[in-house]
DNA sequence: CAAAATTATTAGCCTGACCTAAATCTTATT
DNA sequence: AATAAGATTTAGGTCAGGCTAATAATTTTG
């Protein structure tokens, strides 16, 4: 097995480049992305590049991709972060604001056959309590057709299907305000000039929320047919 | 927290300290025990004596006890393991075999919040799947009224509370037997010179075990009232 | 398009946790 | 009491993963 090092700095590239498109990855992206110098990216990143097999593609002053062993490495971590995730918020209680935490360290540590038995117990999961997708054994991911709250049309409904992010604090007030997973909102208006998206929350209270474009942005809806 | 390497060190320094009633422990021991050189020992028990607070009473070419604050440490370990091993064995059906090893590695990653909810969970058990006693969140053992089934006389009834050792085939060898935790056995007759130990299973097959010496001293019986 | 600002790499250092080989201390044996 | 055997420590080295400061490359801008 890696060590935890290099696990986080693989899984880290790859959500980076899924961020970014496929684009390779800069030093001080990865850098600040995990709370480390510029110049110990430079380092462990020379280092992927030549380790035997090569686990990124590294071009200096240009940056850096995954090969496919690196995002072989990056895939099984993922899925052992999303189904410990899950684990946790479901058969211990844990809250959403709460699972990334601890999973960002059990995910180093447990072996082939406990993700196995979560899975099993969790009954294959294909999403974490997040909505984000679980990558199966084999390194397969679903795809979502989603958009993000701010690209809903006003007066067109949509179902939440994933929050981006671990944020906690964020985590914990969209559920305060309702905004959890399935929960269907309709675009009552979008203020002009970047301002806030007001929403409502269908078969709820009639409140209305505001949300700031960033909080927005983050999250994914899947647009319904409009019901009028 | 401590590195892994330090919670291993002092937990094994503090189990090794339990089975030599307390004497010090001795570089080789330790050595042998966690598979590392004599001198990588004397470098991290070194460390140890002289951090802050110190972990370890270090006399050189004497042996090292821990103090207050490694037994504390190693107590906070042991609680993590066993709690993980009884969760495994509860709620991920583990058998008593597997258990160990998948916690040989978590022991060192759950949060404080972690183990409270896998506490919860089982309701705060008092020992785990080998009967090995759980420290309560200060550090208490409670203590087992038991013997080496090599001391219990011929005749004498009582019941298996705790097996001594992790090493799977053993385990597995055990239970394939019947000998697991609550079992009611009794010794039919121990052969001289050291010889093996033939039991029978009360309540079950009239099957007579024969187990050899260094078997037997590792599982730990409950004399209970001679019954006939 | 040259200078300034930004970004990335290199050089050199540190710590933890290992190792082997050599030196030293302790204990047992004659 | 001297020596041999065994245990332990010291010396010196490696490797991963971090750091800061200095240098070099690239990009932005006046
Ligand atoms: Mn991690
Ligand atoms: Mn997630
Ligand atoms: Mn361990
Ligand atoms: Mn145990």
């Amino acid at each position: 097995m890696k060590s935890q090092s290099t696990e986080d700095y693989l899984k880290a590239i790859y959500q980076l480049q899924e961020m970014q498109n496929g684009e390779p990855v800069s030093t001080s992206t990865l850098a600040s992305w995990l709370g480390v110098a510029n110049a110990s990216v430079t380092g462990m990143v020379k280092r992927f590049s030549s380790a035997d097999p090569k686990l990124v593609e590294y071009e200096p002053y240009t940056g850096f991709v995954l090969t496919d062993a690196g995002e072989k490495i990056a895939l099984e971590v993922i899925r052992h972060h999303r189904l410990i995730e899950c684990y946790l918020s479901q058969a211990l209680g844990y809250s959403w604001d709460e699972v990334h935490e601890e999973a960002e360290r059990l995910e180093h540590v447990i072996s082939e056959a406990m993700e196995d038995r979560m899975a099993q117990a969790l009954g294959n999961p294909i999403s974490d309590p997040h909505g984000d997708p679980i990558p199966d054994r084999e390194g397969n991911l679903h795809q979502l057709n989603v958009i993000p709250l701010t690209q809903l049309a006003v007066e067109q409904p949509g179902t939440i299907r994933r929050v981006i992010g671990q944020e906690p604090d964020l985590l914990r007030y969209l559920a305060e305000q309702g905004l959890v997973l399935s929960a269907h909102i309709k675009v009552i208006s979008k203020a002009p000039f970047n301002g806030p998206i007001s929403i409502r929350i269908v078969n709820s209270s009639e409140t209305i929320l505001a949300l700031g474009r960033e909080v927005a942005e983050k999250i994914l809806i899947q647009p319904s047919s409009n019901t009028r």
